[in-house]
DNA sequence: CAACTAGGCTTTTTT
DNA sequence: AGCCTAGTTG
């Protein structure tokens, strides 16, 4: 967030020239879309009705939307509070913002998320639904899942044929799917014990929710929108305040957020969307490209919509450009755009075979150093993978190379357990009804309260609608609870009483009073934990994040930092600034560029991804939002793209055999440099062959060794060096053997 | 009854 | 890395 009396100070020459009278084109709107072309230039300054940006990669998109905010402020006589602007990400919002402010003063405008514009909403108006108060707390994925878990258990359901993560799923779905078209909605019929289960788990979160006075992250789009329907004078106020609405990446919204869109904007009828069909990547977690495909038809009804295409690229050479081109086009049913650079060629794509995984790592590493040599420093170089797991290798082959490196996601910040400990006593000074949050701190550090004792209190709690908070400060609730329990309990409600009393207190100094108090450091230092000092760190960390957070937000308190710490994205937390190199997911790269990148892992079954292919009834299309996500992360390179894919690679200590990914081929081969993978031969059914010597061992085959005689294998277990083998001799019983050491032979028949 | 340990299992992508 | 389970110890 930036402090408040920046805004002042960024005024430069554009800015000291007042707005124009009436608005119209003086020398100093001029300014405001100067450098722009024409359908640029269309867009920017686009005036009343609805208007749809279709913007290619590389376009110039932020760019113009961020004039458009300021030309809008000074020729429309519009006042910042009255633009409404929407962001993938907070760093967009917080990079939107900052380019605005410099282009003109303006104070107050609504640029964020739309999770962080409906929390703000929710936060002034939500009483009016009469289930939560305005100190809500925000469940993130992982607090949902705690509590859905406890209800299937509570139920009476196995939490492990019915995951946590999966339910979770289903609720989502559930909830989502309520409000798309009538014939769409999703059949969450599973029939039987799946929709008994789904049905069951879902009322009862629901009431727990209410009970907890949280929210969770389609809580927060689901309730505005209710508030919506429900309230229209609620509705109208802010439908009347924002004469201006702007949604970014619309490509990437779902049905709740086109709803909360279609209120926003139904006095004023100022919307403006942007985004990219060949850019939409997040169709599993509901978003639907129909959105922005059938804008025209939705919003242009009363009024024509204005749609404008951008279509010159300026960030990636001509061959990248085609290249990326060249693959996307083998979707089908997409409008054809006709993006095109004046950047040439200077270098070809290079498409690396590696052996495997660790071969891969190393051969980026390498590469990277070749270019350092070159005079190309490591922050203009990022390095993109499907999924998290692939980044261990990277980050070894980095670390061991010397290359500087950054991870963006990955195991986050706000995952470590340390973290969240002390998170959770935040939350319980936020709001004492955090049943989740209690639960996790009660006996953190340990106080001798155990699952019966904490049972003994979820009991008491449940019987009489109260809080668990509630239990623990009644002498009555505890006055059942003996032993070791009964002091711990005793010491933890004294400091629940202190945190109640904690809510003005700003986020750092409730964060240090529990530390101090519990004496949280030394309670880390008792961990057997190899890495205790990095848990020690990650704590400091905390208190700088909350200490900083202070200070640019001196209004913002506890609750302020708890919602911001909940809607923290990945790339947030990304700093431009450091030189390093950074390594993150395909889908943490949309709207970012890079002069050099890579593409890790392009293989069959990681990319496209093995599961989005076979989820739900239509394989093509998981096939096609795969093909777009390398699309995606192809655009982001300006003057360089390495593709790499392994022969092997290592996953859950097993080694598969892997083929070149398919869209590899789809590239025009006069564009790579490099190896060019043959496109393989139609075997869809039946696994990849591996070459015979590598599975050279298979359980039950009969063997023969120098020492031990003959015997069956019963076990493989490991990969490469550490594959280790399991033999049943004849003559000396079971014995383990590493395979690189044990030269059995195979006696066939 | 609570605390701790070892070992096995698991991960598509994320606001 | 973390969660779960089983088994042990205090």
């Amino acid at each position: 967030m930036v402090p408040l009396d920046w805004m002042d100070v960024r005024a430069d020459a554009v800015a000291d020239a007042a707005p124009a009278e009436g608005g119209e084109g003086g020398l100093e709107v001029e300014a405001l879309l100067e450098g722009l072309n024409e359908p640029q230039r269309l867009a920017a300054s686009h005036d009343e009705g609805p208007l749809l940006i279709l913007a290619g990669a590389g376009s110039g998109k932020t760019r113009v939307i961020t004039r458009r905010i300021a030309w809008l402020i000074a020729t429309r006589r519009v006042s910042s509070s009255e633009v409404l602007a929407i962001t993938f990400t907070n760093k967009a919002a917080r990079e939107m913002r900052e380019r605005v402010e410099a282009l003109l003063p303006a104070r107050g405008m609504w640029i964020s998320t739309f999770h962080a514009m409906c929390a703000r909403i929710l936060r002034r108006d939500i009483e009016a639904l009469g289930t939560h108060t305005r100190g809500f707390s925000i469940y993130d994925t992982h607090d949902k899942n705690q509590l859905i878990k406890a209800i299937t258990k509570e139920l009476g359901y196995d939490t492990q044929r019915f995951r946590p993560a999966q339910v979770g799923g289903w609720i989502s779905d559930w909830k989502t799917s309520r409000f798309n078209a009538e014939e769409d909605r999703v059949e969450a019929g599973f029939g039987g014990i799946e929709d008994e289960v789904l049905t069951r788990v879902t009322r009862r979160y629901a009431e727990k929710m209410a009970e907890n006075n949280a929210l969770d992250f389609d809580d927060l789009l689901v309730k505005t929108l209710e508030l919506f329907e429900r309230h229209p004078g609620i509705r109208d106020a802010y439908a009347h305040q924002f004469r201006y609405v702007l949604v970014d990446e619309y490509q990437d919204t779902n049905r709740i957020q086109y709803l909360l869109t279609r209120h926003l904007s139904s006095v004023h009828k100022n919307l403006a969307v942007c985004g990219d069909p060949d850019q939409s990547i997040y169709g599993w977690r509901g978003a639907d490209i129909r959105n922005i495909l059938d804008f025209e038809r939705d919003f242009g009804a009363e009024r024509r919509a204005t749609v404008v295409k951008l279509e010159q690229n300026y960030r990636s050479t001509r061959c990248i450009l085609e290249a990326a081109q060249g693959l996307v086009r083998h979707n089908l049913g997409r409008k054809e755009k006709d993006l095109w650079t004046e950047k040439e060629n200077e270098h070809r794509i290079t498409v690396l075979n590696c052996g495997n995984e660790n071969d891969e790592a190393n051969r980026i590493a390498n590469e990277i150093h070749a270019l350092r040599s070159q005079g190309i420093a490591p922050d203009q170089i990022a390095v993109f993978y499907r999924v998290n797991f692939m980044q261990r290798a990277l980050e070894r082959a980095m670390r061991l190379t010397g290359v500087p490196y950054q991870i963006v996601g990955g195991v986050e910040f706000y995952q470590r357990r340390e973290v969240r400990d002390l998170i959770a006593y935040l939350q319980i000074v936020g709001n004492p009804r955090d049943d989740v949050a209690c639960q996790r701190v009660l006996n953190v550090p340990a106080r001798g309260v155990g699952e019966k004792s904490v049972g003994l209190l979820a009991a008491w709690a449940a019987e009489r609608g109260l809080p668990l908070t509630e239990a623990v400060r009644s002498p009555e609730a505890r006055g059942a609870i003996r032993g070791r329990a009964k002091a711990g309990l005793a010491a933890f409600a004294g400091l629940v009483e202190r945190l109640a009393e904690m809510k003005s207190l700003s986020a750092v100094q409730v964060l240090d009073f529990v530390i101090e108090k519990v004496d949280y450091r030394a309670w880390l230092a008792t961990g057997a934990d190899a890495d205790s000092t990095n848990r020690e760190e990650n704590v400091e960390e905390l208190r700088t994040h909350a200490a900083s957070y202070d200070a640019e937000n001196p209004e913002g308190g506890v609750r302020g930092f708890l919602q911001e710490v909940a809607l923290v994205s990945d790339v947030d937390a990304w700093e431009e600034e450091d030189k390093k190199v950074t390594l993150m997911t395909l889908h943490s790269s949309k709207g970012l560029e890079f002069p050099i990148v890579f593409v890790a892992g392009c293989e069959e079954e990681l990319l496209p991804h093995a599961l989005a292919m076979m989820d739900g009834d239509d394989e093509e299309s998981g096939v096609e939002e795969e093909r777009r996500l390398m699309y995606v992360g192809m655009t982001r390179a300006q003057d360089r793209l390495y593709l790499t894919h392994a022969d092997r690679r290592l996953h859950f200590g097993e080694t598969n055999w892997r083929r070149p990914s398919r869209f590899l081929a789809e590239i025009p081969t006069e564009l790579v440099a490099g190896h060019v993978p043959e496109e393989e031969e139609e075997d869809v059914l039946g696994p990849y062959e591996a070459p015979a010597e590598e599975y050279a061992l298979a359980e039950g085959d009969r063997v023969e060794h120098d020492h031990f005689g003959y015997g069956y294998v019963a076990r493989l277990q490991g990969s490469g060096a550490n594959a280790r083998v399991t033999v049943d001799f004849t003559a000396v019983g079971s014995k383990v053997l590493l395979v690189q050491y044990a030269n059995l032979k195979v006696v066939r028949g």
